[in-house]
DNA sequence: TTTAGCACTCGATGTCAGGGAGTGCTAACA
DNA sequence: TGTTAGCACTCCCTGACATCGAGTGCTAAA
């Protein structure tokens, strides 16, 4: 299959490869379907329209193009965008004074979640588009200690310091009522015997433990840990997620449309989807594209999602994006994202 | 001005009054002028449309109703609405199953923030539009508890327990270094002795003691007082405002218009102004709505906005209410927050 | 292989007439 | 005096129709 597309590629003459791109930058350009004369004077070429339509119904019959209708030009589809991207584009690189002020924005931020949100309002701010970031990976996240405060009843809160300092709490509810001293004591056995360790480790080494000794805190600790893995659910739901610029988005008139506005929105509330989306570029190790439908998730149908990953000590650790239209600048985008999650790696690492 | 108001008001003949009802209660149904001849049907009255048109004459004069262009029927005006709500509004009240079914939303959630993301969801989806609820006044807050968490160097974790259950937390710098046991030490203190006031007053009755004792724990206590401060303010900020169903807002055409639509979501990512809007709330001790501009809040132009304080064992907690287009069923939706307040600090209370 | 020419399609725009809904005004009526 | 019928008028909406422009596909010639 990638054999067939690939012989594909590279059939398709060098020439129509050329007109696709320039039509595909007018498009982009000015939103509107590209007829073969606009395409005849833009292209530098020296031809007529006509032997243009011939090359634009090669392009068609590619599925690299479409007309909306009969006598419009013509406007690319994803496949077509796809190729432009993958071997057409010549990128735009940032201004200096560009990377200055992007520069300028992560820098100076009091504590990591402020810097990811900088750099989402950045990515916002210099594409007129989303912009998005992921929180650092659960799984890394080292334990360092562990409270139990009583409340009414039955009910414990819980509160998770990790290494990094950040505090997860919850309410967790126990089968019998536990004294402040039972809770302190689980604590301090807690903190001293794993302190340090990561959450998974930790969880299924205090299973281990819990079969050889019989422990009376038994019950709490495991509560405790079962906890502990809710916080890595729970923040791989959506919370340790970044979005802002979402208006942005309605002033593009391909979103204009009511329904898929909602459904666009709907999406950003959720939020989970989109995590679970980000994660796949987890892994890619530069920017990544994802074209109208290619992301498979229906309310980015008539976006596409740009990412890269963001390495913190020369470890993975997130990823960013902007969300915007099909129609993007692509060759200003890819930078922006490109530079912005190297920036954002080093904001990182400089604390 | 009130005076002249009032009388205005009751100048205004009982068989007007009348009609601009049936007309209002027609147009949050249909959202189509109404002409006079419908409303000729629809009020009970046995009258020709062409004294209808009379009434209407004096209620357009009055500024209550305006029509779109010569040929259309009446629309109301936000004093049109006003004067509706005030005087002419009828309540529908929940049914009952639709309060169990409210109820039951609101009771099993594990946590105050929970609760409070839960009744949001309700005013959302019984209503339709958008639901808001924002969390109980800082200055009420009742310290509970603190722990302090020894970081690298001069650096101390704080963690903040509320009555409530909600946990705040903040990194502090301190001068010195201080030790595991010490800042034990300063949680026991401050816990024994303020442990269930609020945190202003436990903020003013720190700084008085200081000057008596010389305490050696006095720095990190302050500190920690101070952070109290700071999560006042920070909660201020807008991070304390629920907001659900935003999208819902999208399905009403009235508010179609892009532009509207975007200054409308921007203010929602913003917060501030709504938390500022709300608290204008807070004192009012029943439902209270803001028609139209009347808000003040060019974003909520042609909005309403529909609030009710809700109280926690006899004290105003916190605010909640909806948004929606100008034409809304305030004869439901007056109920719905009436009655979602009642239960939410219900259900506060019952932890 | 490229191009000119031509017929054709389709959307966008503008004009026009007809119908419908509703109004304001006037004059008659109870 | 309040109410009503009648009437002329205004305005929006809709559909029909013609026109224009952009662009296409095809064919035949260079």
């Amino acid at each position: 299959m990638t054999e067939k597309s690939r012989t594909v590629d590279t059939e398709l003459p060098e020439r129509a490869q050329h007109f696709l791109k320039i039509l595909i930058e007018r498009y982009i350009r000015d939103g509107e379907p590209v007829g073969s004369r606009t395409l005849a004077r833009d292209s530098g070429r020296d031809l007529s329209p006509a032997t243009i339509r011939n090359v634009m119904a090669d392009l068609e019959e590619m599925g690299l193009v479409t007309s909306p209708h009969t006598s419009a030009g013509r406007v690319p589809t994803v496949s077509g965008y796809r190729m432009f991207v993958d071997s057409l584009l010549t990128l735009k690189p940032l201004a200096s004074d560009e990377i200055t002020q992007l520069q300028a924005g992560l820098s100076g931020e009091p504590d990591a979640k402020a810097v990811l949100e900088s750099a989402s309002q950045v990515l916002a701010g210099l594409t007129h588009m989303a912009g998005v970031v992921k929180m650092p990976r659960p799984e890394k996240v080292i334990f360092r200690q562990i409270e139990f405060l009583p409340l009414s009843g039955k009910r414990v809160l819980a509160i998770l310091v990790t290494r990094e300092g950040d505090v997860h709490n919850r309410i967790i509810e126990t089968r019998k009522a536990f004294s402040a001293s039972e809770l302190e004591e689980a604590a301090n056995l807690l903190n001293q015997h794993y302190g340090g360790e990561g959450l998974e480790q930790m969880r299924v080494r205090l299973l281990q433990e819990m079969e050889d000794t019989r422990n009376r805190m038994n019950r709490i600790m495991v509560r405790a840990v079962e906890m502990a893995g809710q916080v890595l659910e729970a923040t791989d739901e959506g919370d340790d997620l970044v979005l802002t610029g979402q208006t942005n988005l309605m002033d593009f008139n391909e979103l204009a449309d009511m329904n898929r506005l909602r459904s666009l929105f709907e999406s950003f509330t959720r939020k989970h989807e989109l995590v679970h989306l980000l994660e796949e570029s987890l892994r890619a190790d530069g920017v990544q594209i994802f074209i109208g439908e290619e992301s498979g998730y229906q309310p980015l149908d008539h976006c596409s999602l740009v990412t890269a990953p963001y390495t913190v000590d020369d470890r993975v650790a997130g990823v960013l994006g902007v969300i915007g239209p099909t129609r993007m600048a692509y060759d200003r985008v890819i930078p922006i994202v490109d530079i912005t999650a190297k920036l954002l790696g080093a904001a990182l690492k400089a604390r």
